[in-house]
DNA sequence: ACATCACTCTGAGACGTTTCAAAGCACTGT
DNA sequence: ACAGTGCTTTGAAACGTCTCAGAGTGATGT
């Protein structure tokens, strides 16, 4: 039942042809008379002849295919990239292997090295720490690197970010526009960049607009539900007098555990707590209390950092760049309902 | 800057052996002096030299690859048996290709294709149809391929599934033990075996206890937050007697919708709609009234479709088996208020 | 009749690895 | 001295593809 799969040279046997000529099928149909490409064609049909892409890889001297590594699989702000990712990748019949990280620098480490070994086009990825040896790694084995919601440090190296200062920023200010004074900022870990520079756009727009308003901060050990959840519980907790009026989350995991436990302990979102996420993933306008968050262009900023990869592989006269876009407040009731 | 990867042969042209002793270190140090492997482990360092996989695999006849075929990637169940996957697929140092048909057969087909061609481990697949030409292909050309997620018709094929009709009676008769008798079943498109299993499964759980009950079908044309939107606002612009009093939704990105728009127009959810949600999601607890939901073992599905594919890739002896796993209804905020 | 040209097709060689039969070597026992 | 043993290392062959220099063919012009 199984027999090995055939190879170019059966097809080229059956079809009366040299190898060279189903490989011209294959690869350059037009330098073919078209009696001799039908009647290979029907040979591969007639076999079942699938080409073997290893041999083609290693003649080639790489691959078609694109790693994308990813801090959480779990998180909709990255699957959402990863179709922009995949959408582009797809159009030049390159194929994406998704790796997750977790937050975890030896499962990237690993998960490069396998990337490496694959002698991939390029790699895309949010990087667990600020710089890595192993990027540069792969950069001097000629494996392009761009790397996605995080800024680049350097003009050798491309990368697209969305302006996270920036959107702090306009998280904060909407807030302190609809005069919220005590203003809690629910985030961590604080070896996320993200979270670091969100937290920075917040406090910038208090030093800006916000004489009164003091911040707070609530630390969470991962940004996930469970983490937004257990603050939840915390500012619950607190004296009505003590709590803040508003709290602006890391991100819209957070804000969602958070809308859960107040909800529960029978606080008025946004009436007693005004929230406020960040990322604008699809569940946050899906919850009961549509969530106000930042939102990034997710699909833009996967396609945009495929298409540099792509560019710098193809282009020779590639020029590194560091795209930043812009973030937008979406406003919903979770901030804006009469207080 | 970029020189070309340097390759098995430099290795063993520095380390002053052989490039089978090389390869020795690399696939089978037992075999190699501890005094020759330092020597050879030296040069690998100081080279940098990474394993070409591509040769590596070409010699090999296989690749350290699997892929799955998602229908969509932005589902959260999707992304947990996801990582259920990658788990045990790590485990045994193989990467995972990750493909999103969209629930289309053009991108499906086109994704099996390229994961013929690289001649992966072995497909997992959530197949758009219910048989398709390819999946037989592959297994032709001895690529085993499991499903998951549905259950296989015939048992010379491997598959990993959930009882769809066992949860939606577990959904269905909650529901009508709870004393509704004017039932919505909201779900779509019909093509999917998923949705109609479960509704199937309301249907019998109907036919056995609930000799009063009524149970009408709303029809979505895609099981995603905005379709359940939409049917929310249908429901909510009935007339409050012809309106259901409860709702079962194929999944819970419907059911989250459907929560929103009910909110949305102040129709009390459980008070006056309950809903019961399908999959158990994260965000289905998250959901600021707890959404009841039927809970699948998402990354055990996951490990256990690859775990029954390495087991058809390594033991000779393999047999196949249709594993049924049991969903289990998580009872929570959005089914069980007082009425 | 011959040179030239354009177009097809050919086939050897290379890509980097793994494998395996065989060679090399150092001991041991006779 | 030599056969036998067990361990380590060697090096050629093979995996399936693509490329490219060159061979073959027929038509055209002189």
């Amino acid at each position: 039942m199984v027999r090995p799969a055939p190879n170019i040279r059966q097809v080229a046997e059956l079809a009366g042809v040299s190898v060279g000529t189903v490989s011209n099928v294959l690869n350059r149909p037009e330098l073919v008379t078209s009696h001799t490409r039908e009647r290979v064609q029907a040979a591969i049909k007639e076999l079942k002849f699938v080409r073997n892409d290893s041999a083609r890889q290693l003649r080639l001297g790489r691959s078609r295919t694109l790693g994308l590594v990813v801090l959480d699989i779990s998180n909709p702000f990255f699957t959402d990239v990863a179709r922009g990712v995949e959408e582009t990748a797809n159009r030049e019949g390159l194929a994406v292997i998704v790796c997750n990280s977790d937050d975890d620098s030896a499962k990237e480490a690993s998960h490069l090295d396998l990337l490496a070994e694959m002698r991939v086009q390029g790699v895309l990825i949010n990087p667990v720490q600020e710089s890595d040896s192993r990027i540069a790694m792969l950069r001097e084995r000629g494996i392009p690197v761009v790397l996605f919601d995080r800024q680049a440090s350097s003009a050798d190296e491309c990368s697209v970010a969305v302006d996270d200062v920036l959107g702090g920023r306009q998280a904060a200010a909407h807030l302190i526009d609809h005069g919220h004074q005590k203003i809690t900022f629910l985030g961590g870990p604080y070896s996320l960049r993200q979270i670091r520079e969100r937290h920075e756009g917040a406090l910038a727009a208090v030093r800006d607009l916000g004489a009164d308003v003091s911040i707070d901060v609530l630390s969470t050990s991962a940004p996930h539900v469970g983490a937004g959840r257990t603050a939840g519980d915390e500012i619950a907790a607190l004296p009505a007098t003590e709590r803040p009026t508003a709290v602006f989350c890391a991100n819209d995991l957070l804000a969602l555990g958070l809308l859960q436990a107040l909800t529960h302990a029978g606080i008025r979102v946004p009436q007693d707590v005004a929230i406020v996420g960040y990322d604008d993933i699809e569940f946050a306008a899906a919850a009961a209390v549509p969530l106000t968050s930042v939102r990034q262009p997710r699909q833009k900023l996967g396609r945009t950092a495929a298409e540099q990869l792509l560019d710098e592989t193809t282009n020779p006269g590639h020029r590194h760049q560091q795209v930043v876009f812009e973030p937008e407040l979406i406003v919903r009731d979770s901030s804006s309902g009469t207080r």
